[in-house]
DNA sequence: GACTGGCACTCGCTACAGTCGAGTGCCAGC
DNA sequence: GCTGGCACTCGACTGTAGCGAGTGCCAGTC
């Protein structure tokens, strides 16, 4: 049952192997190209029993191996280091990240670079409003009944939302209403402010309440437990490097969960802080995702984390690579929060 | 060289059963489908011609024939009448537009109902900023050097972007700034407003010339040159439809394409305004798409333009119902701005 | 007991030949 | 100008055969 120290290198050459050839390996094939210093018919007893307990498997009978999906797992977790970044790698991520003049701007670039770093699709999650704390509430009236409410978070993002008022609102009842909301809601999180936001209404002048209301509810409704995240996606034409091979020929499904926010947000929004997660094939709760694999992180000013960002690919991918990148970027992402 | 009646007709009907098919249509299943009124035999005489003059082209010797880009321009001209949509399609626009909230909600909407109507890539360009009004700028200190400037359009749109001053300044001062700025540019066309702003800088206090100088530059630089345009995207999971057959076997190149905001503006980036837009095949300027047709349209409040919107998909669409389907989707959304 | 060389076996891949049939072009006749 | 008939083309499919990479097993060696 024990796996010894040369099959685990067997399969660590096996999973190298075929993540660069993208062909199934043989014995032969591994001794020639690897330092095993034992034969091919050794290789092959060790590759049996490696078959055996589920790390790889024939395509057919008479070809090579290929690493199953726990045999990817065993790999990430046991077989690899990671792998450190090229001083060419380094200076990428610098030069596409230095001068974004805004948020919209780092994301964009942010998952541009992944996406051409990695040859992966990349995904990046705006930096979640529930996170994020109030930095500025703006409303600018749209006509007498319809406010425009502006919401600056700490973090750079803008939200905004109309509001139809229940009445017409006078002009000074908009400063009014602007003074109160900064004044009770600056600086708090968002995902903390329900009992604030009601507060609120409470809190108004008997002629402000009908258009706070509306408003609470608007800020509540919209910021706070709706549509509040946000993604960036690159890179897709990447899912059409090695052929059909990966995906077992079809871009469908794969195409059709990059199209559903909900799944990424799933993917790579952070789950236990800044740990890299490594979603490999069928680890993914997804099915149109089973032939994929995800690397993804965490990323936020200083220690904090305030979104994901992460990428996508065959299950076949360079997975101590791929990590490294993931990690690299979104450190200096979390760099160039901080200075903000 | 003339093309008689007849001849249009067979042109019409190969198209017409190749897009259903996807198969290169013969002379005996061309009159069993369709009334000709003539025997095969004369059909191929028929395509012979249509073959010489380039409006159709045979795959293989021994097999039908199909349509060359140059045929689906003469079907798209001349041999076609914009099919009605169906009930089911007409309450599926306004099921699905109906209930806005926002801007963005109203082009997330639209790309996906265009995406799910056609079963096409669907494309929706952001109301121009260049074609919006100012409606408010509001400015928002971060800290005593740096200001967030928030800018509503009246098509709703919301741009904002970090300025870094050369000074602190005060808060008052950002008052004035904000007071300025206001006054001198709501209600104009940000395309006009060049000399307006430039105006801006000379009006100015002198304390407040330096922050003035800096803020201006960045207003025209960022919203009026710069990525001013901001695009939706759906329904990539629909190249997928029709197996490899279409895009020779290779979404490589589409994909590409679609990930360059560039090439998209280009492509549904209205030119004459209000006319429907079809480019079939290598019409299409870039390469990487001469295997794509695309159908745009310009869309806005009343009369007047503000975006384009349209779909991509195989040169092998159907273009009657896609160009009904765009212009009436773009007649919906522009009625919805309108109510704004 | 672990490793190795040898050997028979499997099976996908490629090449080749043969058949089938859809579809064509052409021509003589109406 | 249209039609029916006919010879022809050529892709798609089928079946066969040979090749070779790769395996599993076994007997022999250290």
């Amino acid at each position: 049952m024990g796996l010894d120290d040369r099959k685990l290198a067997v399969l660590r050459a096996i999973v190298e192997d075929y993540v660069a050839t993208q062909e199934p390996v043989g014995s032969k094939a591994l001794v020639e190209r690897h330092q095993l210093g034992v034969s091919p018919a050794t290789v092959r007893n060790d590759m049996a029993v490696l078959e055996e307990e589920g790390y790889i498997r024939q395509p057919h009978t008479s070809a090579g191996r290929v690493p199953t999906d726990r045999g990817y797992r065993l790999f990430v977790d046991r077989l690899s280091r990671v792998k450190p970044l090229s001083p060419a790698e380094r200076r990428a991520i610098e030069r596409f990240l230095v001068g974004a003049v805004d948020l919209d701007d780092v994301v964009h670039r942010t998952v541009r670079l992944l996406a051409q770093l990695t040859r992966q699709v990349a995904v990046v999650q705006y930096p979640s409003l529930a996170r994020s704390k109030v930095r500025h509430l703006e409303l600018v009236p749209i006509s007498t009944t319809r406010l425009m409410v502006v919401m600056i978070a700490d973090t750079g993002r803008v939200e905004q939302r109309l509001v139809e008022l229940p009445a017409p609102v006078p002009a000074d009842d908009v400063t009014d209403l602007r003074k109160l909301v900064n004044e009770k809601l600056v600086g708090s999180q968002l995902a903390e402010t329900p009992p604030l936001v009601q507060a609120l209404v409470e809190e108004s002048a008997p002629h402000l309440r009908p258009a706070m209301t509306t408003l609470s509810t608007v800020l509540l409704e919209t910021l706070v437990e709706r549509h509040e995240e946000r993604l960036a996606l690159a890179g897709q034409a990447n899912l059409t490097r090695g052929g059909l091979l990966d995906f077992q020929g079809s871009l469908r499904p794969i195409l059709e969960a990059l199209e559903e926010e909900v799944v990424l947000l799933k993917l790579i929004g952070e789950t236990e802080p800044s740990t890299t997660r490594v979603l490999i094939g069928d680890e993914n709760e997804f099915d149109n995702l089973r032939a994929a694999s995800v690397v993804s992180t965490g990323y936020g000013p200083g220690s904090t984390i305030v979104g994901g960002l992460g990428v996508l690919g065959p299950t076949r991918m360079d997975y101590p690579g791929n990590i490294a990148m993931v990690r690299a970027v979104a450190r200096y992402v979390g760099e160039l929060l901080a200075q903000n």
